[in-house]
DNA sequence: TTGACATATGCCGATATCGGAATATGATAT
DNA sequence: ATATCATATTCCGATATCGGCATATGTCAA
């Protein structure tokens, strides 16, 4: 019997459902760590993080599934980069939890230690 | 051949390996925000997120797994809250990709419009 | 003790994951 | 045209997921 394809059965959220079934993986968010410092290749990537070729694509390509990141085409090198703004729905849902660790005026140190720290640096 | 107990492998990484896992799935962030609001029982969220009741339970098992709620025993009820700090990991780690999508000042603007709003509130 | 209620657990089928190995695709240089 | 380098894709085995269903465990009340 051939079975129809509008019963689709989901068993297991695929990682490319969202961002964060994607940055679930340990290896795919230090992909994204690494990428953090800029653009990089798929060779390096591997090389710099202690995976295979095949494995570092495969978790690119889940990662460039949810947009975070995007691909730059340069003859045979393919320069990967982060895009960020993809990961701000994470950002956004956990921090309707952040009262529950940060107190208001925790938050408002953190600011202005952080504006210190860019004051410093522009000195 | 007796397979060792030392060689383990590891496929697909469990949900209860560390907190972004858990969190992946959807209905387990549902079930995170329906607690935001405080303790409920099983057949509280099963209710409320339209979830069969050992789907609710399987899922709260995770998610007590990795520490993101706590468990009180009330006679044959089971009082789940929230344990927000277990969160922290992933908040943290998606901190560091922010200035991506929000420069400083926009992050001023929203910490003034929160002040702002709970000015309000406590008027 | 028996029964009703609340929750946890076990088993199942369908499916998706992950890494490894081999191979395909594609681009550049000779 | 061919060899080489960079990357993507496919197939595989082992394993874990998720929801449904049935059932076990545990608690209270009559």
């Amino acid at each position: 019997m051939p079975i129809s394809e509008y019963d689709i059965e989901v068993a297991r959220t695929p990682t490319t459902s969202d961002v964060f079934n994607a940055v679930a993986e340990a290896s795919r968010r230090d992909l994204l760590d690494a990428l953090g410092s800029g653009e990089a290749t798929v060779g390096e990537l591997a090389e710099r993080l202690g995976l295979s070729q095949p494995t570092v694509s495969k978790h690119l390509g889940v990662l460039r599934a949810v947009g975070v990141v995007h691909v730059r085409v340069d003859g045979k090198h393919r320069w990967y980069r982060l895009n960020g703004p993809a990961l701000k729905p994470i950002h956004d849902w956990v921090r309707t939890f952040e009262r529950t660790w940060n107190t208001r005026l925790d938050r408002l140190d953190d600011l202005l230690a952080e504006l210190q720290a860019q004051e410093k640096k522009q000195s």
